[in-house]
DNA sequence: ATTTAGCACTCATAACGACCGAGTGCTAAA
DNA sequence: TTTAGCACTCGGTCGTTATGAGTGCTAAAT
């Protein structure tokens, strides 16, 4: 029902308005080199295509505007992606030169580079731990009546966490406990230590250890709390250059979220691998509205366990950056296997 | 050379500045029921008052808006501390009433709590890591080549670090070492960690360890990053509800201040004991120009460990604000003392 | 000697109208 | 089917004109 051309024109209007983010009429259209067709024929194109509903008119007499279901069909069929150039492929390079251990640094550098190249706002939803192995526990005692848990995982991630001591339990009692856990559950993944603490373990401890009810929860308490994966964020401010941002009030929903990271940790976790936009109030969120999402998943081995995202104005440079959000994530699943997969 | 009439009209020129943010003219003054002269006699006041600085005005013929030497002579000698309500002292109160272990918390909660309370942006400054003392170390093997070093310290702080193994090392050489080293250095606070490393310990090492001397300097480098305290932050956002900053340009320069907390960490870091107030172009910041900056340092003992600080516009609400981070500041040390100094 | 009433003056802000121009839709010719 | 032509729309800009809150200054009142 489409013609050619009217894709083609609505195409253009579409990268036009992402490069200049102005309405674009079709005088200006037609004085395009590209474009063999007279502004009137563009005329009928677009009122067509504004009848379809692809793009909108800000008022009577203006230029057109891409819609949301315009950038959808754009994103969805018409976008060919950028190829990245020499600079760009280095600059994502240079995030994994330097064989360093600690993924929390890397995906930190991923975020700030990612923002970098963009201008938008990159968030990286950190490695989930709950694949992530035991390694290692251990309590410190700290004075009489408090102590620090200290988890270590397969990758190196170090979790901790203080609490009170209950009453009537000894240092001795302490030390069998941690000696039991450690022979135990090593090389469990994070995830079902939980479930085994309170399966497997429970028995061992009856046996052995005083008090060992008020001992448990609270080494449960200690091992829960790495459900909640981490956010990095690169280029928190950035939504400030965009031109359409000049309402205070549309910065304050974006960057509140953007700050409170919970609403943001709503938009991110759970999507699905590859490459996923959503645009506008495909994002079910009220500060969203004029933004868009682009999210891909990145692993180690198979496993997926994180997720990259780039937030900016509905009015994104689609092309290039899905290029460059889709390089990253193979490049740090390249990377990160490459690290930890082996063993 | 002031009379009381002129300081009493400077007096509430600022306050009403400060409530309404609006230029203040002698009508309106006039108008005022605690005011008993005329207009005209408040318009000669003025005009000495703008003589010598303290107020000025936007343009010809608009209403006087304090200067920065007013706002700061408004703080050194006109401002009445506004006593706390039953309220605000409950809600700081509040923060401290589950005696969690965690210092870093405290802080956080501190932070949240100050920004909500004001609704300007405040910034803590952790305490301080040198003058806490090693808990226990601890090094974890990751697989062949790679280990992650953990420091525990007396407050129940966790700091730790992965890195690369030289080459040549094995696990019992990590181990000894390791039961050296906290045989050695328990209890030394970790500012003189790194001396006592290459002073002490290196005699022990060589006796006892084959390669020392690459082990040695790695824990060196795991030993030596916690110089950097770690600021926390609250209402990072708040500075988009201030009517002055309409202005994007504005906005961003304090917003990635704020993002990048290298700027914040050098207003706020070796401030001077009690509330200081650094009114706009004093902090010696270009981002600061309308901004101004209230900190108060909080201590354990008798040992300043941290700062509390509050950012909001130069015309900020000082009588409340000040009152406010003082109490707080002064409520965070009896508490972190109680919890911590009695060893 | 102070204070105040009176007055001319200033200037940001809002309101108004004119006009421009980039844009549109529609019709009729190519 | 495309395009030239034309009337129409409507934001944006520019100058004009109030309006009003504010000022400084002078002279009268206290």
């Amino acid at each position: 029902m489409l013609t050619d051309r009217q894709l083609f024109i609505l195409q253009i209007i579409i990268d036009d308005f992402i490069r200049s983010a102005q309405p674009v009429g079709s005088r200006s259209l037609a004085e395009k080199k590209d474009i063999t067709y007279s502004s009137a024929t563009i005329r009928n194109d677009m009122a067509e295509l504004e009848n379809l509903g692809f793009i909108e008119k800000p008022h009577t007499s203006s230029g057109r505007v891409p819609s949301e279901k315009g950038y959808r069909y754009y994103v969805d069929h018409l976008l060919r992606p950028k190829k990245l150039n020499y600079q760009e492929v280095e600059t994502i390079n240079s995030i994994f030169v330097d064989r360093v251990y600690e993924l929390e640094k890397v995906v930190q550098k991923s975020a700030e580079i990612l923002s970098e190249l963009t201008n938008y706002t990159a968030i990286v939803l950190g490695p989930e731990l709950k694949d992530n192995k035991l390694k290692k526990l251990q309590i410190v005692p700290l004075g009489q009546d408090a102590a620090v848990a200290i988890i270590v995982t397969d990758t190196g991630h170090v979790e901790n966490r203080t609490f009170t001591l209950p009453e009537q339990v000894d240092a001795s009692d302490i030390e069998k406990m941690v000696n039991i856990l450690n022979e135990k559950l090593i090389g469990v993944p994070l995830s079902e230590l939980h479930d085994k603490l309170y399966k497997e373990i429970v028995v061992l401890l009856r046996r052995h250890i005083r008090n060992h009810d008020a001992l448990l929860s609270m080494f449960a308490e200690a091992v829960d709390l790495h459900a909640n994966e981490k956010l990095f964020f690169g280029g928190k401010t950035n939504i400030l250059n965009q031109p359409e941002f000049h309402d205070i009030e549309k910065i304050r929903l974006v960057m509140n979220m953007i700050d409170q990271e919970e609403g943001i940790y709503r938009l991110i976790s759970g999507v699905p691998a590859g490459i996923q936009v959503k645009i506008g109030k495909e994002n079910k969120n009220a500060a969203m509205q004029h933004c868009s999402l682009i999210t891909a998943s990145y692993s180690i081995g198979n496993e997926q366990v994180g997720t990259i995202a780039l937030l900016g104005p509905t009015r994104m440079e689609y092309s290039r950056v899905i290029s460059l959000v889709d390089f990253l994530s193979h490049d740090m699943t390249k990377a990160l296997t490459n690290l930890y997969h082996n063993g």
